[in-house]
RNA sequence: GCCGCCUUAGCUCAGUCGGUAGAGCGAGUCACUCGUAAUGACUAGGUCGUCGGUUCGAUUCCGACAGGCGGCCCCA
């Protein structure tokens, strides 16, 4: 009387069938190597969600087969090796006390409480492990269990105890690993995933809410890329596990793709194209995370100051400048120093009195605001500046030019009325949106940030609830509009109200928050710098503040741009926009000659003068990513021309000077890449 | 800050089971004067990150510190 149907898609095809009992619909998926679980939409909800469907399935599914390649098909595939892994570790290390092991991008992770950390060499003994439990072909078999079975199968896995403990209760939804152990609603069954051996024994089990891929023999291909520490659930305050990190896909070739990913992005890395391209570096004798930027870096910088403070003049901003320290008190005033004081630079002691470098810039945005009577006539006020700022980064976060101690945000604060507020966000974000695609950037994607409502994080937030709720309203309005991808981020607001980030993509996939939006309500006020307008009705009236970073950090900026490009900067940006080579010694004068013409273009040349070979000249400038090439030897010089080589290898001899002149004169006009 | 790993010439990296070190690229000099990704020869570069300990002797072993790398925590 049962009524399953069973969808296989196969080779594009698709093909239904029904059948009775959820081991039948199984046995239909069973011989078909790609698909590696099902998905299971039950008659009585729209819920699609994925099960282990042999022993699940009712009257009324829907099962349909899931890709191995499918995103959903890879972390299944990526978790069930995370238990090989689990498996192989306790093999070799019995005393090893489980964590979590989730399937992530491109990969998994199993966190272990060991007696002594991993080193580089167990992770090829625990692979030779991996691999043949792999050949066993061990079934995973899923059994649900009471509560009061689990705590005693696993009196063992103290963190697994703890996850049991979790079940339903509060505090579950804060751990996010935890839902891929136990189910975090309540009321939902616990399970248990025995691996099972040839001759039907369990070789090993853990706790899994699963899906598991049938057997282990299911996995293709796998690597076991690095070890790192984390803590417990996420804690500090916890004990730190050691994690393994690794990965797998569905063939070998899709995995040696992935290998060779990570490779390629190796090559783009801002720290290491910073060195190749003579642009910045970071000298031992200056401190961690404190860059210097060289005269090419310099180039990009300034072109990048350039345009954007052009931008924000045209958009209605002011340019202003303040110091780099100012009295303590002033951070006090703001709230920046009880709240954030760790990550600010200790006191200077200056005749008797405290000062600090400053973290922000908003408190003396506010001075320049406060330092007469406004009207509402002037609002919206926007003051803008590159304001360098140092924060005081804990040691192991340093990281290039994306994670610095000290750095210029391009940092505008506008003030606006409360009913000005919706428009100036909007008119913002448009702005920032805008500015990324001049920069050529279109991998990233909105974070809408607001503050956390319990545990014991929600102190850190000052205000009322009715002004985060309008605040959060307002951002999460303007951000819907955009049709950008937004992600929630609960907790991640700054203490004075929600913001909206716009994150992007480094070459290795981190993500890096750029612009920033931040509706405030909290430093006007009257506790703080008790900033005023006067009302069209005389009344004077509190603004609301919003910050914004458009770069968010210039040097920050500049390694995200540097990996964009992978140090092939559009015309505009190149530090080096013609590289003039000479075929031999005796044409470099007339070289030196057009390049002076161009630089009275205001074009960025240099003459390659050195006694190299003119093939190794431009083996330097194609190097150096120089996007063109300009050549000259007797032919060119007989007829007042020049040759191009551009950056892509394409020629074009014999150009007449005043044409190669303009050429390059309007490839940096566009700001395109070439 | 935490865990692990790392630090040898400007860069990339060999090497010394404890007896003060080498290559390629780069740099300098000379010769070559060359038509679209590496001409050749020669030369100069290192108290082997810093400080302390063990030792007859430390770049090598141990410790601390600094800096870096990969994560975690954090990120106004």
């Amino acid at each position: 009387m049962s009524d399953i149907k069973v969808v296989r898609i196969h080779a594009g095809q698709r093909e239904e069938q029904d059948t009775t009992t959820g081991t039948k619909a199984w046995e239909l998926f069973k011989e078909d190597a790609d698909v590696v679980a099902a998905r299971v939409s039950t008659g009585s909800t729209s819920d699609k969600h994925l099960k282990d469907l042999a022993y699940v399935l009712q009257d009324g599914d829907e099962v349909e087969g899931v890709d191995i390649a499918s995103n959903d098909g890879r972390d299944i595939l990526r978790h069930s090796t995370a238990h090989v892994m689990a498996q192989a570790v306790q093999q070799i290390w019995p005393a090893a006390k489980l964590g979590i092991g989730p399937p992530i991008e491109n990969g998994f992770y199993y966190d272990f409480d060991v007696e002594t950390p991993f080193v580089p060499e167990d992770l090829v003994k625990i692979e030779s492990a991996m691999r043949k439990i792999i050949k066993e072909n061990q079934r995973f078999e899923r059994r649900v269990t009471t509560d009061a079975d689990a705590v005693n199968e696993l009196r063992d896995e103290p963190y697994k105890l703890e996850l049991i403990g979790l079940k339903g209760g509060a505090g579950a939804a804060d751990t996010e690993g935890a839902s891929v152990e136990v189910a975090s609603d309540a009321g939902a069954e616990l399970t248990i995933y025995d691996n099972i051996g040839r001759s039907g024994e369990a070789k090993w089990s853990d706790l899994c809410r699963g899906p598991h891929l049938p057997t282990t023999k299911r996995i293709p291909a796998f690597k076991l890329m690095r070890t790192a520490a984390a803590y417990w659930r996420g804690d500090e305050k916890n004990k730190q596990l050691q994690r393994i990190y690794g990965t797998a896909w569905e063939t070998k070739e899709a995995l040696d793709e992935h290998l060779h990913r990570i490779e390629e992005a190796e090559r783009r890395d801002h720290r290491k194209l910073g060195r190749d391209l003579d642009l910045f570096s970071f000298p031992d004798e200056i401190g961690s995370g404190l860059p210097v930027f060289h005269p090419k870096g310099g180039v990009i910088k300034r072109e990048m100051e350039d345009y954007v403070r052009q931008r924000h003049i045209e958009e209605g901003f002011e340019y202003v400048g303040t110091p780099h320290i100012a009295k303590e008190g002033l951070f006090h005033t703001s709230g920046h120093l009880p709240y954030y004081g760790e990550a600010m630079f200790p006191a200077l002691d200056v005749d008797g009195m405290d000062y600090r470098l400053k973290a922000m810039n908003c408190p003396m945005h506010n001075l320049i605001y406060r330092s007469r009577q406004r009207s509402y006539r002037e609002l919206p006020l926007r003051l803008f500046e590159f304001g360098s700022v140092y924060r005081h980064e804990k040691s192991g976060v340093v990281h290039g030019l994306t994670r610095v101690r000290g750095f210029a945000q391009d940092d505008s604060h506008s003030y606006v009325t409360p009913e000005q507020a919706p428009g100036e966000i909007q008119h913002l974000l448009d702005f920032c949106l805008g500015l990324f695609r001049d920069f050529g950037l279109d991998d990233f994607y909105l974070e809408l940030s607001t503050r956390e409502t319990e545990g014991d994080k929600k102190d850190k937030f000052i205000g009322s609830d009715d002004q985060w709720e309008l605040a959060t309203e307002v951002l999460r309005d303007v951000a819907t509009e955009s049709g950008l991808e937004l992600v929630p981020d609960p907790g991640g607001a700054a203490y004075y109200g929600p913001k909206i980030s716009v994150q992007a993509r480094d070459a290795i996939g981190r993500t890096w928050q750029m612009s920033t939006i931040q509706y405030d309500f909290n430093q006007p006020s009257p506790e703080r710098f008790n900033l005023e307008y006067v009302a069209a009705d005389g009344s004077r009236q509190q603004p609301v503040m919003i910050h914004s970073a458009k770069f968010g950090s210039i040097e920050r900026f500049i390694g995200v741009l540097v990996e964009h490009y992978a140090g092939a900067f559009p015309p505009w940006l190149a530090p080096v926009q013609v590289q003039a080579i000479p075929i031999a010694e005796k044409h470099n004068d007339y070289l030196f000659d057009v390049a002076r013409q161009m630089k009275l273009a205001g074009l960025r040349v240099e003459v390659d003068a050195s006694d190299d070979r003119m093939q190794k000249k431009i083996r330097n400038a194609q190097l150096q990513k120089v996007p063109f090439m300009m050549i000259a030897g007797d032919d060119d010089i007989e007829k007042g021309a020049v040759s191009f080589r551009y950056r892509d290898g394409r020629q074009d001899n014999g150009v007449p000077l005043a044409e190669a002149i303009e050429r390059v004169q309007q490839a940096v006009a566009t700001r395109e890449q070439v």
